[in-house]
DNA sequence: CGGGGGTTTGAGTCCGTTCAAAATACGTGG
DNA sequence: CCACGTATTTTGAACGGACTCAAACCCCCG
């Protein structure tokens, strides 16, 4: 919070290690040139805010490097984080300017990140003259809105502690290191709080949840890393819900 | 259930009164004479089922009159209403065919239907030749996925009262009718449990929170229609979830 | 060694669920 | 038009999971 922010590194979107798996791989040579001179770039430090609820959507953000959440707030406090962190190579942002909308959360930095930013002009520049980038989109948004419908269903017929075993799984395919004999580790990159806030729950609940699986020897959670001595009974977890 | 299927009924797309409200109102002549050659029509009665979860992506739907809904359901019957329901001029199905995936919800036909089959060549073809096509998916797209996210929002923060007062407004904007001095009249085209379903609840449970809307006079039930006194305090209802 | 933030624990409450029964609406045939 | 059987909706009582509020705890850092 009371860091200041560094000016624009240096980073140009043709050396970008993530171009190849991101959106952007469509993009002609001259429409890279045109990419990387209308972006801006920048670093921000933890707790610091890209954009907020109901703000216009001025362009989207493409994250270098860090961890950004997307969070939807009450009036009394309570939030959501939405499924999908944001971390390197992910793009953030595109939903509100592809829907012609303000941004329904705040984009909130989890961790110290290194994001660019490409305003709306050159955005819808470069999507009308080049289609594909928009199936892009188009693929990424529907993959978006499938994970969100699962997450509604998650949220109405799946306990407490399924939805976090299920969180855990995919932690542990983004951020965990998965040994062959079963056994994983996992560093959570969010604060018990955020945790929360993602599986829809408040603080204490989850740690009561934890607490129970960590007595069934599921997973045990020490501060913000989680070891799993099973993989697969992790697994079982979220497939036995309403059985006996 | 039992009636027998009638045959595509002669239904034109150059003469469908939702072309120009839906995403293919940006098809040059020939592509819609494309698409009319292609598509298939069909009648389905209530209850029958369009596609069913996992199954594998065919094409995509187009709702020429009734109503379709997404079902997601659990092993132990409990079940989800996604959202936004098909109506006339609604497409359904385009985002597993977008996202390259299976059908993450089964689609069931909630009121008698008239629906045009569109296989996914075709739309892959009219996709590749008219890129305006995909940004009209694309704006769709993005649009239900700020739904879903509102969703996923209201189901984690909202008490199910004002769960229920939020789709009271959205359907009397789609079904209702409201008249001038603040009364309204909507006809529910849903079962109570179909209702629950959407709301993320068990029927009981709607059924108790009606009741204490009617003794609170602000909506009164009486089978599937609902008459509201004063939009104005239902509204109200909404925004004012933690107060006092 | 003494804060201080983040995390855990505890006790009590509330909302929504569950299971079972009653009431109502609905469609059909007499 | 009414009687009957079925399906849907409502009600009731008991239970349970997650919440609230508050206090205790822990770990990290100064």
């Amino acid at each position: 919070m009371g860091r200041d922010k560094p000016a624009a590194p240096g980073i140009n979107c043709f050396t970008c290690q993530h171009r190849n798996r991101s959106e952007w791989c469509v993009l002609s040579a001259q429409e890279m040139e045109q990419l990387n001179a209308n972006k801006t770039c920048r670093a921000h430090a933890k707790g610091e805010v890209l954009f907020h609820e109901d703000d216009p959507c001025l362009g989207i953000y493409c994250v270098e490097d860090g961890l950004i959440g997307i969070r939807k707030s009450a009036a009394d406090g309570g939030s959501v984080l939405l499924g999908r962190l944001a971390g390197p190579g992910s793009t953030l942002g595109y939903r509100p300017l592809l829907a012609g909308e303000t941004h329904h959360g705040t984009a909130e930095v989890l961790k110290d990140s290194t994001v660019c930013f490409i305003g709306k002009d050159t955005v819808w520049d470069l999507l009308s003259h080049n289609p594909a980038l928009g199936m892009e989109f188009l693929r990424i948004a529907s993959r978006a809105l499938g994970e969100a419908e699962d997450e509604i269903f998650q949220l109405t017929n799946l306990s407490l502690r399924t939805r976090i075993a299920h969180l855990l799984v995919v932690m542990i395919r983004r951020f965990g290191t998965l040994s062959d004999d079963g056994r994983v580790v996992l560093e959570l990159p969010l604060s018990r709080p955020d945790l929360a806030a993602m599986v829809g729950a408040r603080p204490e609940s989850v740690s009561r949840a934890i607490r129970e699986m960590t007595a069934d020897g599921v997973a045990y959670f020490s501060g913000r890393t989680v070891n799993i001595p099973d993989f697969e009974s992790l697994l079982r977890e979220i497939h036995h819900e309403g059985h006996i």
